[in-house]
RNA sequence: GCCCGCGUGGCGGAAUGGUAGACGCAACGGACUUAAAAUCCGUGCCGGGAUACCGGAGUGCUGGUUCAAGUCCAGCCGCGGGCACCA
């Protein structure tokens, strides 16, 4: 039996489509766009089945609206700035950049046999100095709006590898290379002012119909939308006030004490000339991040002696403490502490022997009898006590009084916190883009003159001390001030390399223009339709990405505010683990199963099997593309990849699996190239009378033509692809008897899987006579007349229970279906003799017989 | 603690409130073959019948709504995810 040739199929096919340019595409405002993007990879060094499955669902998207008439945008590139290519350099002595580009090269190869539909014209990598160019022009733009700024900040600071590291790379409070315990530092940073959008970011979420919920809550719970008042309490015998928010200002009359963060002003204040303090926020300032640490610590405060002014009663004094749990990044650094209504004001009251006073009673509860002891009342349901003027009133009422009172009081307003907080985006890592600003003894922060960018980074840096290669550089970070010509120090961070991924979208609509974009060509091609990823960039590239593109808006760039009109997050690749006696990784080639299904590995040493992980290089549970490409081919990858789980769970790669997709292959590729009887030829008539097994191969043909296109649609591939297989076993099912309807429903199963299988479809396509190209053919239409059957099967069922089944015309009434429904020997015998007291029919549906 | 999602055969998974288990994987049995591979056919569970077939139970648990519930509602159990000293 011959075998399907894969790689000789694949390679031709591919040839094909680049010589005949398929997938370049132009802007072209006459047509229809679809712009389809998939997350663009960091070049690691080799393409695994998971970054695989990302791109063939991109491309099942891409080929399929091509076939409905768009015009597809579909293009790739690599975010290429980023802190394994430095780790590699330090520890396989090869530049950053050698590193990079020669992994995007092998990776390159690798995406171009998947025969993906890419416009590789369009090919874009960030850390040429064509690409970062513009995003340091962006950050100029965004100090000119208003919407960079530099602050002091406190930040994670590896002591070892003397460097910030992101909170991504704080593993329970320690650095994730070097495993030394991470301080807190401050220092002086870059931050883009994502916060100004904090309200539009929120809201405008609701108008991301194609986006999932789950993304969208995300955001909204990172957001962190907080209504509450703002309110200043003044300071017996001091001039200043003490600005604390709330979101329960109607639990103001509980007030026990006032709690300020250890890094408020007024805390350092005091702090200078009381050294028991500072060393109370020293010790503060120790404490560990993790959330171990978070959950074992105690509260402590420290008391400054220091009395504040309840607003509405002045005779009311509350002790002003330093306490560990108030953090200074949110709200305004402070709190006042209502102990009977929250529980850590609670377990702090108790420690320091503050009073407790309940001001809202539980519903239910009565007032004489309602106590506090070691549980805090936190719900917003009950009525107001003790609390004078609030006193009766129910929470949410309370809240609106005591707001309007702190507003005619003038000491204080309604006001909104938000958990967001503006985005750190220096770096002291000498692989990312240059932050474009000098620093001048006398002129300050200047600005890089724009007819001087970009700002390259230099290529002869070394890693073999700990730090910033561009800090220790001998010359690079020397330069004369833009403004006064002074010896001056260029910034010698990077940006963040979420900087690079928040704009490469719009990239790839201009890719080579001088600068950042081309009108012409963003306004027709963005917002992106269709975008695909995983979960993991929920938050973090999505809201950076939200951001900016209203950031580019306001600075003119751009005319959308919203990158990303759908959004698809699709699950991980899944492998079993494999370790040795020893505790090694062993990657699955290396791990042999025996008669008896024990595991082995190459020296027949035992290894056990652990769960079930995402793909990763440390595990090694990878299953490279290779092997699958040389064996299988890339369309038996990309079936099983869409077939087995729906796209939005985790796949278990199997062996088992894509040989089950392989066998598929060659199904499909004997059903036309190995008959006993010839088809007949392409373009064939159809007969007018046709046997009643042609007219049901027909009408299977026109129902999955239909299914499959809605099911595409709504991106359930795995359903298409069962559509298709029930079809083709359809077709297995009438043998060689079938003629026109053979080759009608063949041909509709071959234009169908086109995009999931291109290769493949192309080859069947031209033998079955075609000489057209399916990459650019047009997408099969089903006639709606032809999948409708004559007749349908009704369940019969008595009591909701199923009795059996009649076979009916289609749109038979009511009475006639009921008397056939009776009739059936298995209903009589149901009904024992008994008259039916009541019988629902629904139409071509079912009979459900009620005695 | 707060918020969200999910529980269906041995496994991945299908089912606009209307015949549960499509499609596939595995396993077992059979056909073809000197043999193997490949290919093809059959098989969800329990009880009875060699077989056709007949009966029953069944979508995490307990209730409810309905002629009819995997699907809707309430409560519980379990798993997964996000956020969290956020005032």
């Amino acid at each position: 039996m011959a075998r399907y040739n894969a790689k000789a199929a694949e390679e031709k096919w591919q040839n094909i489509w680049r010589e005949r340019r398929c997938f370049d595409v132009e802007t072209d405002p006459q047509r229809p766009k679809y712009y389809v993007l998939e997350m663009f990879p960091y070049p690691s060094g080799k393409l695994h089945v998971g970054h695989v499955r990302n791109y063939t669902m991109g491309d099942v998207v891409a080929r399929y609206k091509r076939a409905q008439g768009f015009n597809v945008l579909h293009p790739m590139g690599w975010d290429a700035f980023g802190l394994p290519a430095e780790n590699a350099a330090i520890a396989g002595k090869v530049h950053p950049k050698e590193w990079t580009l020669s992994n995007i090269d092998t990776m390159r190869a690798q995406l171009k046999r998947m025969g993906l539909a890419y416009d590789w014209r369009r090919e874009i990598a960030t850390c040429h100095p064509d690409y970062y160019r513009h995003e340091q022009k962006m950050f100029l733009d965004f100090l000119k709006a208003g919407l960079a700024y530099r602050k002091e900040s406190w930040v994670n600071w590896d002591p070892v590898e003397n460097t910030v590291l992101a909170n991504e790379q704080v593993i329970d409070g320690r650095g994730w290379r070097s495993g030394a315990a991470v301080e807190k530092r401050l220092l002086s940073q870059w931050f883009l002012k994502i916060t100004e959008f904090a309200e539009e970011l929120v809201v405008s979420l609701k108008t991301l119909e194609r986006w999932p919920e789950r993304v969208k809550l995300m955001q909204e719970n990172w957001i962190g939308r907080s209504e509450g008042a703002r309110v200043f309490f003044a300071l017996k015998g001091r001039r200043e006030k003490l600005e604390i928010f709330t979101t329960r200002p109607d639990t103001l009359f509980g007030a026990a004490f006032c709690a300020i963060a250890p890094s408020h002003k007024l805390a350092e204040q005091i702090a200078s000339r009381d050294p028991k303090l500072a060393a109370f926020i020293a010790e503060c300032n120790q404490m560990g991040t993790s959330e171990a640490a978070i959950e074992t610590a105690e509260k402590r405060g420290y008391d400054t002696g220091i009395k504040a002014i309840h607003p509405f009663d002045p005779a009311i004094e509350l002790p002003v403490y330093v306490a560990n749990f108030v953090l200074m990044e949110y709200g305004a650094g402070a709190i006042f502490g209502c102990p009977a209504h929250d529980q850590r004001d609670l377990d702090f009251a108790r420690k320091y022997h503050l009073p407790v006073t309940p001001v809202v009673l539980p519903p239910g509860q009565d007032r004489a009898h309602f106590q506090i002891a070691l549980e805090a009342y936190t719900e917003t349901q009950g009525t107001l006590i003790n609390s004078r003027f609030l006193d009766g009133l129910d929470v949410a009422h309370a809240k609106r009084a005591a707001i309007k009172r702190i507003e005619e009081l003038q000491a204080g307003e309604g006001t909104i916190a938000w958990r967001l907080r503006d985005w750190g985006v220096s770096r002291q890592r000498y692989w990312g883009c240059p932050i474009p600003v000098i620093h001048c003894a006398k002129c300050g922060i200047v600005p890089v003159p724009e007819k001087d960018l970009p700002v390259t980074l230099p290529d002869d840096v070394t890693f073999d001390q700990p730090g910033n290669p561009l800090d220790r550089h001998p010359t690079w970070k020397h330069v004369a001030c833009p403004q006064c010509g002074c010896p001056a120090l260029r910034e010698t961070d990077t940006f963040d390399t979420f900087f690079e991924s928040s704009w490469y979208f719009a990239r790839f609509c201009s890719p080579r223009a001088a600068h950042a974009f081309e009108r012409r060509d963003v306004d027709y091609w963005l917002p992106v339709d269709q975008y695909i990823g995983g979960i993991e960039h929920a938050v973090l590239h999505l809201l950076y990405s939200r951001f900016f593109t209203r950031a580019l808006e306001r600075c003119g760039y751009l005319a959308i505010t919203e990158p990303f009109a759908g959004l698809f997050t699709q699950g991980m690749v899944c492998h079993e683990t494999y370790q040795d006696t020893a505790g090694n990784w062993l990657f699955p080639e290396e791990v042999q199963r025996d008669d008896k299904g024990r595991l082995h590995d190459a020296q027949g040493g035992p290894v056990t099997a652990g769960r079930l992980e995402k793909m990763s290089k440390s595990k090694r549970n990878v299953v490279g593309l290779e092997t699958i490409v040389d064996a299988f081919g890339a369309d038996t990858a990309r079936l099983y990849l869409l077939s087995d789980s729906p796209p939005e769970r985790d796949l278990e790669w199997t062996d088992a699996g894509i040989e089950g997709a392989w066998r598929y292959a060659n199904r499909l590729w004997r059903l036309v190239t190995e008959r006993e009887k010839p088809l007949p030829p392409a373009g064939v008539a159809m007969p007018k009378e046709l046997s009643a097994a042609d007219q049901k191969l027909r009408r299977a043909t026109h129902q999955t033509i239909a299914l499959v296109t809605d099911d595409l649609e709504k991106f359930r591939f795995n359903r298409a692809v069962a559509r298709i297989r029930e079809l083709t076993n359809a077709i297995d099912e009438i043998g060689d008897a079938g003629g026109a309807t053979q080759r009608e429903a063949i041909e509709a199963a071959v234009r169908l899987l086109a995009p999931m299988m291109p290769h493949l479809c192309e080859e069947l396509w031209q033998a079955l006579g075609h000489q057209t190209l399916l990459a650019v053919e047009s997408w099969p239409a089903a006639d709606a007349a032809l999948a409708i059957a004559e007749t349908v099967t009704l369940a019969v069922q008595v009591n909701g229970k199923l009795r059996g089944t009649v076979e009916l015309p289609r749109d038979i009434g009511d009475d006639d279906a009921k008397e056939a429904a009776l009739a059936l020997p298995t209903v009589m015998r149901a009904l024992e003799g008994k008259s039916p007291r009541k019988t629902i029919v629904v139409p071509n549906r079912i009979v459900n017989v009620v005695v």
